[in-house]
RNA sequence: GCCGGCGUAGCUCAGUGGUAGAGCAGCUGAUUCGUAAUCAGCAGGUCGGUGGUUCAAUCCCACUCGCCGGCUCCA
């Protein structure tokens, strides 16, 4: 006889079905149907087919949209979908594999030629047939044997050389009706569920990401339950590319990359260098403030000494080629820590004199494969905000925990304060033992928690000489950049035999962190330039204030008023053209510069300024002095919101216009 | 480095096997204006580079450099 079994749903009522149910029935019972939200159900927390039978008592609560798990089954049905249009269309085509990812799903095929836009649009239109058609995804179990010989007869040998990989007897494939590919699902119930649809692009991969693999033709694509969300999603794209710092990096005349200088090599313009002077500033003061020293080091050194660092062996795919010098060979640094380990060096050290805490704005050149290089993010040159610590070995855990806290500090200053964490461990390609490595990593893990900062573990991806704890950062878009670094070094003290006269009076080895908070200036002023959409806090615009004169006759007014800014340390320009206002309002609010100040014959007259904040906000008029205060406030304030403007309506100053919001 | 796309004036982009156009920017002049574009005139390009096909190449082909989207790698 049918027997029952238990069910209990999330908000924890109990309800008895018959065994062999599926979930999607026991969710209708809930009330919860196969509607559109519900596209399928964690069974015991696991994501599974509404179709999918109960054979015991079980937790069963709903999978839609909104959860990850419903982005990835719903992407990942989108991804089939697709596979099987593409195979409708060019049937020589062999599938590979097509998992969801974070913002869609993707597919590989690999295919005799790439796939052209207009091969897109094709497969766009069957996409919508397929979907159209509604025809349920069905799940299929077979035997290894079976599912190797069932897709060999297809023609679809990378499925063969994937299920030969699998450790599991059984395998499950998807029947949706047209294609039938091997899948662990779960899918949605049918085609039909997925609603909003759209091929991105095309482009090349390697099969499982080895470059020694054949390559294959990957199709990007997203997918949404509502037109209206694909569209936000794709209007998002379209604010990403307004954003992006090399469009607005020239636009701007922040920076400039040119042939003739090459590839990944950075011209700052008067304007960017400008900014990376705010941030420079910023930076040593704090590093002074925080006990560290300030030191300079060479860019060039004997190639000798990478050998000791052990770049040579270790680094060498990043290394520019080295250049003779009257017969000895000299290379270009591709990193800082040679040098401050020779500073600590270059006298005798003793356990009193620790921790020492060498800092550089320290520029290296890493050879870059062309292909990889982008805009400030990736480049051959750049300065790293380096530091070396060295430090007994009681005090590396305090120290690391330092270093976080300065971290953190640093990129709230900026305008970040969400992070990611990560520690990575042993590398295959690493110096010093595996003991040594679980020391520093526990060490470093230590910290973490002392910091009481939730981390991940990236297995494997520290840098040669030790393991590290990287910060990643969120951007106002939600995207994540790499920033900061940490990274403990056992070996390179060993190399270079570093020592340490301790209280007994014997020789110690030191432990060395390398650190860098921002990471590079280039990358973290890319990111910057992305974050702010190029409108800069007044304490880092390149321009804080523009003095625009309304016609000839305030010229003189205005070069005065620009003249006594300029005199306070305020970065300002005069626009004294023969230009209507308007017109310079414009050009200032495409320069994204914070404050305008309108002078005409009302301010000429009272030594007032109208000032008008970037956006559009009209901050009403005030003495010229009054507001040269309030600019050296909020920028020494280091603010991230504009100040002036904001303070209580005083009689007189009523802003005439109010309208957007700052920043566009 | 690999796969694909692209490269025309400072910028954004049209265009064609018969040696090139627009808008903006620039320059000159006029205009003197109250919060996102005043008007007129002028000037500006060996069509990324090299080689080839052709009577003729910016256009077709090959190579090369650079950029863009991915892959791989990374601060």
């Amino acid at each position: 006889m049918i027997s029952s079994i238990t069910i209990i749903y999330p908000d924890g009522t109990r309800q008895p079905v018959s065994k062999g149910s599926t979930a999607g029935e026991a969710l209708a019972l809930k009330g919860l149907r196969r509607s559109d939200e519900v596209i399928a159900a964690l069974v015991n927390g696991k994501p599974m087919d509404l179709a999918y039978r109960l054979e015991a008592d079980a937790t069963v609560a709903p999978v839609t949209f909104d959860m990850p798990e419903g982005k990835e089954v719903y992407r990942h049905s989108s991804a089939h979908i697709m596979a099987q249009a593409v195979k409708d269309l060019f049937p020589t085509a062999q599938l590979t594999i097509g998992p969801p990812i974070e913002e869609g799903f993707y597919y590989d095929f690999a295919y005799e030629r790439p796939f052209t836009p207009e091969d897109l649009e094709k497969i766009e239109a069957r996409i919508q047939e397929i979907i159209s058609a509604d025809r349920p995804f069905r799940r299929t179990e077979m035997s290894r044997q079976h599912a190797i010989e069932f897709f060999k007869e297809r023609g679809e040998d990378y499925k063969c050389e994937m299920i030969q990989g699998f450790a599991e007897d059984m395998v499950s494939a998807y029947d949706q009706g047209g294609l039938i590919d091997l899948c662990r699902g779960p899918h949605v119930p049918s085609t039909g569920c997925i609603h909003a649809i759209k091929l991105l692009t095309s482009a090349g991969a390697y099969w499982r990401g080895d470059e020694r693999n054949p390559m294959l033709q990957r199709i990007y694509g997203t997918s949404f339950p509502t037109k209206k969300e694909l569209d936000a999603y794709l209007h998002k794209l379209e604010e990403i590319k307004k954003r992006d710092h090399r469009k607005l990096g020239k636009e701007l005349e922040l920076i400039s990359v040119n042939d003739e200088v090459g590839p990944g090599l950075i011209l700052w313009l008067p304007k960017g260098a400008t900014v990376r002077l705010q941030i420079e500033n910023f930076w040593r003061e704090q590093h002074l403030k925080h006990g560290y020293e300030l030191v300079y080091s060479p860019h060039v050194a004997r190639l000798d000494l990478w050998k000791t660092s052990g770049h040579t062996e270790y680094y060498r795919e990043n290394m520019f080629a080295p250049m003779q010098v009257e017969g000895m060979d000299y290379q270009l640094k591709p990193m800082n820590c040679p040098f401050h380990i020779m500073i600590y060096k270059s006298r005798l050290r003793s356990y009193r004199d620790l921790p020492l805490r060498y800092a550089e704005l320290g520029t290296v050149y890493r050879y870059e494969r062309s292909g990889v290089l982008h805009g400030l993010m990736r480049v051959r040159g750049f300065t790293q905000d380096d530091a070396h610590l060295f430090c007994v070995p009681e005090q590396l855990e305090a120290e690391v925990a330092k270093v976080l806290n300065f971290t953190f500090f640093v990129l709230k200053t900026f305008g970040f304060t969400e992070y990611q964490v990560y520690v990575s461990t042993r590398p295959a390609k690493a110096v010093g033992s595996e003991e040594v490595w679980a020391q520093a990593t526990a060490a470093l893990e230590a910290a973490l928690k002392s910091c009481d900062v939730p981390y991940s573990i990236d297995e494997g991806e520290g840098v040669f000489y030790g393991p590290k704890i990287d910060i990643k950062i969120k951007d106002v878009l939600g995207r994540s950049w790499q920033c900061s670094t940490v990274q403990v070094d056992f070996n390179n003290p060993e190399r270079f035999g570093l020592e340490y006269a301790g209280e007994d009076g014997h020789p110690h080895r030191p432990i060395m962190i390398h650190r860098a908070l921002m990471g590079s200036i280039e990358r973290f002023f890319g990111i910057l330039i992305e974050h702010y959409a190029g409108a800069f806090p007044t304490w880092l615009a390149p321009v804080q204030a523009i003095v625009i004169a309304i016609t000839d006759k305030q010229k003189d007014y205005a070069q005065a008023a620009a003249r006594r800014l300029a005199d306070a340390g305020i970065r300002v320009e005069a626009d004294l053209r023969s230009e209507k206002m308007g017109f310079k309002v414009r050009e200032a609010e495409r320069a994204k510069i914070p404050y305008m100040l309108v002078v005409g014959d009302r301010e000429v007259e009272t030594g007032e300024v109208s000032v008008r904040r970037r956006g559009g906000i009209n901050a009403g008029s005030r003495l010229l002095d009054t507001f040269l205060e309030q600019l050296k406030q909020e920028a020494a304030g280091r603010d991230l919101h504009p100040s002036i403007g904001n303070e209580p309506v005083l009689k007189g100053e009523v802003p005439n216009r109010s309208s957007k919001a700052e920043g566009e």
